[in-house]
DNA sequence: AATATTAGCAACCGCGACCGA
DNA sequence: TTCGGTCGCGGTTGCTAATAT
């Protein structure tokens, strides 16, 4: 089939956004919702097309967007997000709440691809580039590390989404009532997150012990619904029942063994999106591995296209403990590198604080980065 | 001070996926 | 099943501000 044109474009205007039409725009929406994008602009008297004032809307004028400098734990968690899911960036903006995809987009462009290849390390594979170091044994096994964890993270993401849209169909009618009160709260997702608990029963959980609750926690001020990003197909509180995530700073990686594992031994093998989420700090006891060892037979390697996601489909265990730590610690080592950058900023002193104490480790990040790797198991499914 | 270069970011473009008729 | 409409995503462009020369 043809593309059609997204509008007329004769008579529309084109470039930036004056402050008359953005007050127009967001009135409108305010009042009437943007419901079909195409029509709005006849609505809403704008001279745009809808896909304009969709992208207006949705990177700028959104009243949940956070604008400014990036945290480090978001730049900690857009590298280690886009180590496993390459330039998807709608999907890593769904665990930076209130980013928007094009901002990310963006912030990666002009900051962080550069910082990393200032640093020598391929900002599209994450790994050393060769001619920084030459060919070592533990680079080939990070880029395959690295390669089967983002298969992972991407057939999940499918699945997850799947299994939300599928829920969403399943029960909507009985849903409603309960969703809309709980809306008026400003935990819509909350809500749906209860509706899954309700509606889909949760299979074993995961082979793990945890010692936490999910990481995936209410934030201070805003729970579950801070981690939407509404430009995103993949709600990530939809999906945070049954998550496995944190390998932040001062934090490990988990599985949330009460809940579930809404993808069948579903698991995180990313960073925790959100500074306000509760995370586990490095001193808690028992904290345990994301992935369980498993054998390399025990691994099945996804297809980046797939059929739904259930327990059934899949013998997957999750990667190795090893595998989380090494993303963890490779991470972490990237931002040590951080310094650079945000030695201009002087809007966070504590931060800057942190980051002089760690420049000098920054100095040993090669050598930190082949520990890592050398200390990976070799039995290990991922390498 | 003037000009050139670079960085940052908002917005556009084209494509593919989804959905309903 | 096909087709057209719509939407969202990712890549890219182009403008503006900041910095360097």
């Amino acid at each position: 089939m043809g593309r059609s044109p997204c509008c007329d474009k004769v008579g529309l205007k084109k470039g930036p956004w004056t402050p008359e039409e953005d007050q127009k725009l967001l009135a409108y929406i305010e009042e009437h919702g943007h419901g079909s994008w195409r029509a709005l602009p006849g609505k809403a008297g704008l001279q745009r097309c809808g896909k304009s004032c969709r992208l207006r809307w949705t990177n700028y004028l959104r009243p949940d967007i956070k604008r400014g400098k990036f945290s480090l734990q978001e730049e900690q968690t857009i590298i280690q997000l886009h180590a496993l899911l390459g330039n998807r960036w709608s999907a890593i903006a769904t665990h930076l709440p209130k980013r928007t995809d094009n901002e990310i987009k963006n912030y990666w462009n002009t900051h962080l691809k550069k910082r990393l290849a200032k640093m020598g390390i391929d900002p599209v594979t994450h790994k050393p580039r060769c001619d920084a170091l030459g060919s070592v044994d533990g680079q080939n096994k990070s880029a395959a590390n690295l390669s089967h964890m983002a298969q992972w993270e991407s057939a999940r993401l499918e699945a997850e989404a799947r299994l939300v849209r599928e829920s969403k169909l399943r029960s909507e009618a009985s849903f409603h009532s309960q969703s809309q009160a709980q809306q008026q709260l400003g935990t819509s997702s909350a809500s749906l997150l209860s509706h899954l608990k309700q509606t889909t029963p949760p299979p074993p959980p995961p082979p793990l012990p945890t010692s936490q609750g999910s990481v995936w926690s209410k934030s201070s001020n805003g729970g579950p619904l801070d981690l939407e990003s509404p430009t995103s197909t993949l709600s990530f509180s939809e999906n945070a029942v049954h998550s496995v995530v944190g390998f932040g700073d001062n934090s490990t990686t988990k599985i949330d063994s009460s809940e579930g594992g809404g993808g069948g031994g579903d698991w995180r093998g990313y960073g925790n999106g959100n500074p306000t989420l509760s995370t586990s700090s490095s001193d808690e006891k028992e904290e345990v591995a994301a992935f369980p060892t498993a054998d390399a037979d025990d691994m099945v390697i996804f297809p980046t296209t797939q059929g739904p996601w259930s327990p059934s489909t899949t013998t997957a265990k999750p990667p190795p403990a090893s595998s989380s730590c090494f993303v963890e610690g490779f991470t972490d080592l990237l931002l040590q590198n951080s310094d650079d950058d945000d030695k201009n900023n002087n809007d966070n002193s504590e931060e800057e604080e942190d980051e002089d104490e760690d420049e000098d480790d920054a100095n040993n990040y090669w050598n930190n980065i082949l520990n890592l790797v050398n200390s990976s198991p070799s039995n290990s499914p991922l390498f």
